[in-house]
DNA sequence: AATTAAATAGACAAATCTGTCTATTTAATT
DNA sequence: AATTAAATAGACAGATTTGTCTATTTAATT
C-alpha cells in the first residue's frame, strides 16, 4: 500500500504550514506562501482545506498526535518513573533547542488564533491537558519524597515546563529548563 | 503645568495600540483600527510614530514601566518577603482574570514580533529579567526553609509563575496559578 | 491679534491578502 | 486504451494593508 497522491499534496502543505505557521507565526504567513514552499498549486490547497482557519486547525490536530506520540517515545527509554518525569523536562529542553527557542507552538498558536476558532482553543487544551495527566500518572508511579501531595508535585513539574519553555523562547536558551530539571531531582 | 495637546495624542494612541495589540495580536490590528478607536488622525500617528513597529517598541516601553510600578505597588503592601512573594502569584492570578484570561502581554509580543524587530526582544527580556531580580531579592529577605538553595526558590517561583500565566491563557482560569501560591506556600 | 505649530479628514499609492475560477496537464482506474 | 479524478498554472476579484500627501481647521504662543 503505497501512498495516495492526494495524501502526498496534504502531507506538503500540512509540513509547509507547520513550520511557517511555528516560525513566522500564523499572521504573518499567507497562503500564497505555502503554497509556493510546499511546491504545490493553489487550487489542491483549498481543494483539501476550506479555509487558512481550517489549515491552522489540520496543522495543530496533526502536530498534537505527533507532539504527544514524540514524548511517549522519550521516556519510554526508562522505566523508573522518577526519571521519565525528568526526561520530560530535558526533552522540552532539546526541543526548544531544535525549534531555535521559538516557545510553545500551543501557546503560539494559542496566542495568535486561539480566539478566533473554537476548534484552536480546544485542540491546545486538550494537549495541555494530555500533558498534565500524563506527569499526574508518573507522580502517582514515582514513589517520591512527598515534600508535598501528589497534586502540588504534579502541578509543579506541570508548570515549571510551560514556564521553562516561555523562558527558553525569551531568553533564547534552555538553562531555566536545566534548572527546572536539578530542582525536581531534589523534589522527587 | 496641564497636559500638552501632543502628549493627549500620543496617550490615546498608545492606550488603544495597547488595548487592541494585546486582546487581538499585533498582526490582527490594522493601523486604521488603531486610529478610529484612538480618535484621532493618521497623520497624528505617524506624525509620533515612524512605522507600526515603532508603535509596538513604544507600547511595549511604557507597557514594561507602568507593569512594574504595579507589582512593586502590589507588594509594598505588607512588609514580610514571603507575603511579597505570595502576593507575586496572587497578583499575576488577579491580573489574569482582568485581562479575560489572554495571557502574558510580553510572550504574546514575543511570539508575535519578538524576531522582527531587537528592540521588541530587548524590552522583553529586561522586564522578564526585573521580574527574576526582584524574586531574587524578595528570596533572599524571606529566611525560607531552605528546601532548596535560594537560586532554586527564585528559579522555581519565577517558572511557576511564567507557567500559571501561561496555563491561564490556555485554560481560561486562575487555578494553576493558586494552585502555585499554596504550593510555595509550603516551599518557604 | 498675529504667527506658528499641530491635528484633522480623507484621498491615494502600492503592495498584499484570501479565496475563486478556468483551462490544461497529469495520473490513476476501469 | 478510455475514462475519470486530481493536480497544475495563473488570472482575477475584492478586500485590506501600511504609509504618504494635501488642504483645512484648531489650538497654543508671541
Amino acid at each position: 500500500m503505497t501512498k495516495q497522491r492526494g495524501q502526498i499534496v496534504i502531507d506538503k502543505i500540512l509540513d509547509t504550514a507547520e513550520r511557517l505557521f511555528y516560525t513566522q507565526g500564523y499572521c504573518n504567513t499567507g497562503i500564497n506562501q505555502v503554497i509556493d514552499e510546499a511546491d504545490i498549486a493553489k487550487g489542491s490547497l483549498y481543494k483539501h482545506f476550506e479555509s487558512k482557519t481550517d489549515l491552522m486547525v489540520a496543522y495543530l490536530q496533526r502536530f498534537h498526535q505527533r507532539w504527544y506520540e514524540r514524548i511517549e517515545q522519550e521516556i519510554s527509554k526508562t522505566e523508573d518513573p522518577k526519571k521519565k518525569l525528568l526526561a520530560i523536562l530535558e526533552y522540552h529542553g532539546q526541543r526548544q533547542h531544535i525549534r531555535e527557542f521559538g516557545g510553545c507552538p500551543f501557546i503560539k498558536a494559542n496566542n495568535e488564533a486561539g480566539m478566533s476558532d473554537p476548534r484552536i482553543l480546544a485542540e491546545i487544551q486538550q494537549a495541555k491537558q494530555r500533558l498534565k495527566n500524563l506527569i499526574k500518572t508518573l507522580v502517582s508511579q514515582s514513589n517520591h519524597k512527598k515534600l508535598m501531595t501528589d497534586k502540588e508535585l504534579t502541578e509543579t513539574i506541570y508548570l515549571m515546563t510551560e514556564g521553562g519553555v516561555a523562558a527558553a523562547s525569551v531568553f533564547k536558551q534552555d538553562k531555566d529548563l536545566q534548572a527546572a530539571k536539578k530542582i525536581l531531582q531534589k523534589l522527587i
